[in-house]
DNA sequence: TTATGTGCAAATCATTTGCAAGATC
DNA sequence: GATCTTGCAAATGATTTGCACATAA
């Protein structure tokens, strides 16, 4: 893989995202940086990132993908008002496939473990109201 | 909500399955009973029984959309060869909510738990090479 | 006979791809 | 200079929607 600077750029905006962003998300951003930037290459860019581990693609929300610089796999939360995804850390998941294990005829590799429910902020805003 | 024959064929070709289709499965096999059937229709009426409790939209595999007759909420395991969607019952995952809310700041409405692997029928299938 | 539901085709949204031009090694 | 990467536009796949017609209550 050659170096670029656009995936540079790209990683390096996913990087300073604590909730979970979508590609379109990092594209409108970069955009300001690098208005010649595409959608395309931001696209591309991600999902070679997320094939050599660098980062995580999270399938699992409905609507677009959202994209996780942290590879290691672990437990999420989704703001269902939001939109946001956020990260849970939950050592209790740890055993899931083992327990799995035992209610499957195949064989078990992994999971995805997602909470749904209003993030912090999400519930404040609603007190406020 | 008004009866129509469409919405029982899709209900019914849908409760038939033990592996959890999507839409265009749903809506090639009915083609054979009804041949002017939309795929539109399916789509539409899955939504709307989706939304009204009687059955359940999965939307955590990547790619479209798979539908389940069981509207409860219970854990699911994807084989990563053949992309079926099969149940898996897991008692220890009731629990999860409550844990999960210990470790999250907002409120935990629920959860989606999908194991993935390689089913029992692909591993024979693998085996059998 | 009014509200709903259908079929079709066109629209939309997320994502990928072909291709000619540009950057990297 | 050969290979990799980009930008753009067109293609793709999943799903939704507008609309005129058909059906249910």
């Amino acid at each position: 893989m050659n170096y670029s600077r656009q995936r540079e750029e790209v990683l390096d905006q996913l990087s300073g995202h604590k909730d979970h962003p979508t590609a379109d998300v990092i594209f409108a951003e970069l955009r300001d940086r690098d208005p010649n930037i595409s959608l395309a290459t931001v696209y591309r860019n991600l999902k070679l990132l997320a094939k050599n581990g660098t980062i995580q693609k999270l399938s699992f929300v409905s609507g677009a993908d959202h994209f996780d610089p942290n590879a290691e796999k672990h437990v999420h939360f989704v703001c269902d008002r939001c939109g946001g995804v956020f990260d849970v850390p939950m050592p209790e998941a740890d055993t899931l496939d083992e327990e799995a294990a035992r209610h499957v005829s195949g064989i078990v590799t992994g999971h995805d473990l997602v909470f749904h429910g209003i993030c912090e902020r999400c519930c404040e805003a609603g007190e406020a109201e």
